[in-house]
DNA sequence: CTGTTAGCGCTTTCAG
DNA sequence: CTGAAAGCGCTAACAG
């Protein structure tokens, strides 16, 4: 029993901790040991049962279980990622302007993570030009076991070498450029751009704007080839004047609405490669009397909380965000728990689905008006 | 130099795990003894450094900084919290339904957490009431050092006491009920409403409608009060059947508009408790062709994102989010750091501001319209 | 199937 | 001002 006094003095300690100081802040400490003494079994048995190894006998497991939940154990992280040299943290880095695109992509990663030790550390980067080498140290003081990547960062070469050269897996989210040794979630944006052109073209729509969005964003050049591809295909050619530059920011699709409303003949449909600027230009269109949908069809591209909130409510294109940033977590967490073998690991593309709402419908035509208004 | 044979292997194998394995993975680490070895201090030394203790020569600290740097040092947040018997973790509860509130809170943490060795955790509550009695539980198996908590759990009595007994230091953000022992960061809900309502009585309304927003968050019922006491002062009493139940979001304030709408004579303005509920009452009077602000007076209350997307642009009360976050992230450090004295640490009250917008104008007043329109 | 032993990288304690 | 020694609570390696 020699052996065992240390684990009974700890195990007094934990219980009498209430009475031993009024001044008494944190909770006392319950241990390993705590559960192995009153379970009749090792620490080390205690361990394989909290860890779900093999070799213990049932009824053993039981008792572990039931004198764990009785003291109320909670195992220490600190001292698990210490002792398996082995972290339980996961990054999410994100450089997004837009609220509900972030609160999406968290809300995805928690959900995948409920239940599982690991926990997740959220990384807003500001300018990714300047995080630019910063990486590597970030993932070491923080003590990162995996990272997910959002764009525009999903897509930025120097990033990923960053990533390679720290060893620690990553899973990118909506990146373009395949890569090997790391895993990607996306949804197949040109051919949704080229689904939502043809809807348009469907319409009736001729003369449609493209409102890109910012370049460095991989999704944005995806989307604007998909609304080449579908113009071409239908014999249109791609005519540059109706290709605006902006930023998926709702200012720049305020500023790119100008730049349209100024264009003679003025476009009948303009396809916008985000919601927040799709509600920029619905915006503006009200301040300057331009009926949407009769006198411009405006769709987007996302479904965020955005589209449905203005006014009228804007036909977009659904991403499934959450989904994206749960199955990139999944991805994370096989990679953490079943090494480090990404051969096996496919890129995963999840579906899209157009919104029809009430921002779209046939062109309008200034003849048939002027009857109208006759 | 016995005593230093450990330290000298270890840090060899730092210095040529590159060459040792074509597998390896992970990034060699670097330990506080490589720093001491390199420096020709000892552990506890560099530990001192490290930490801005005391009693370290100027010349020996800048050795040892300088050694850290070279290495590329960086602490293990698991072994420091292990033997430190202290957690770097802080918790954010937070159970809102609108991602620009929970974005903005997140950011105001995150940034005051910037160069701070602590980390963010999320925790987002899906249902508080089953919430209850998990508190402990989740503060042990996250190890948590800190707790911030958002409304609607700020004002939670039975949250609150599971913290108090569990004895990690919690800040509340717009909490109303001052509670002992715990500081709270708030804006004067019920001034700032008072000062709305004012405005809308300023332009000549008089029969101004209130959505409520959810009870159970604390400010709800402030800024309720806020508006009552504007109504009294002028002499107007409160009509029960202009007080509109809602729940913050924007589903809540669709339907309000529907009553309001249905009111006879229908009230000329309304104030809604937030800008999501409001976005919702701007959205129907669309579709019902009642022309904001001319037929009808919107305002809302945070100045969120959504507040300048919809058209008009929403009148409403600046609530300066993430500065409420970021000040109560300043306070849990303080409690952190300083030791655990509330007594001095008073609940802090930030401004607010009145953003003047397209919204709400004077009051339309049947007659003049129809003089108008003729 | 089970237990013992030796650390993980750091802070703490206490002795210089 | 500095350092040696002793753990923090857990897992890994190995011996039964």
């Amino acid at each position: 029993m020699t052996s065992r006094s240390k684990n009974d003095s700890v195990y007094q300690a934990a219980k009498t901790t209430d009475s031993a100081s009024g001044t008494c802040k944190r909770m006392p400490m319950v241990t390993i040991r705590d559960v192995a003494a009153m379970s009749g079994a090792s620490i080390k048995t205690v361990s394989r049962v909290l860890n779900n190894e093999p070799n213990v006998r049932p009824e053993m497991r039981e008792r572990v279980l039931q004198a764990a939940h009785k003291l109320n154990y909670h195992p220490n992280m600190a001292a698990r990622s210490l002792a398996g040299r082995q972290s339980y943290m996961i990054g999410l880095f994100y450089e997004n302007p837009s609220p509900n695109y972030v609160v999406n992509i968290q809300t995805g990663a928690l959900d995948r993570l409920r239940g599982e030790p690991y926990r997740l550390l959220m990384f807003p980067v500001e300018n990714f030009k300047e995080f630019h080498g910063k990486m590597i140290a970030i993932i070491r003081s923080s003590g990162l076991a995996g990272v997910i990547l959002t764009p525009p960062l999903s897509n930025d070469p120097e990033i990923m070498d960053e990533l390679d050269q720290s060893g620690v897996p990553y899973v990118r989210v909506a990146g373009t450029e395949p890569r090997p040794g790391s895993p990607c979630v996306a949804i197949k944006d040109m051919i949704a751009a080229r689904e939502m052109t043809r809807y348009l073209l469907g319409l009736g729509h001729r003369r449609i704007a493209f409102l890109r969005g910012n370049p460095v964003h991989p999704a944005s050049n995806a989307r604007f080839e998909g609304y080449c591809y579908a113009l071409k295909s239908a014999g249109i050619p791609i005519d540059p004047d109706l290709v605006i530059a902006g930023d998926f920011r709702f200012a720049s699709g305020l500023e790119a609405a100008r730049k349209i409303f100024a264009l003679n003949p003025r476009p009948t449909a303009v396809f916008s490669s985000n919601d927040d600027m799709a509600a920029g230009i619905v915006q503006a269109a009200h301040e300057h009397g331009i009926a949407v949908p009769r006198q411009l069809s405006v769709v987007g591209f996302d479904d965020s909380q955005l589209a449905s909130i203005v006014w009228p409510r804007i036909t977009t294109m659904r991403q499934p965000i959450s989904a994206m940033a749960y199955t990139a977590t999944d991805i994370i967490l096989n990679l953490l728990e079943n090494g480090w073998n990404t051969e096996e690991i496919r890129n995963v593309e999840l579906d899209h689905a157009l919104i029809i709402r009430d921002s779209a419908g046939p062109p309008f035509l200034a003849n048939m008006a002027e009857k109208e208004d006759a």
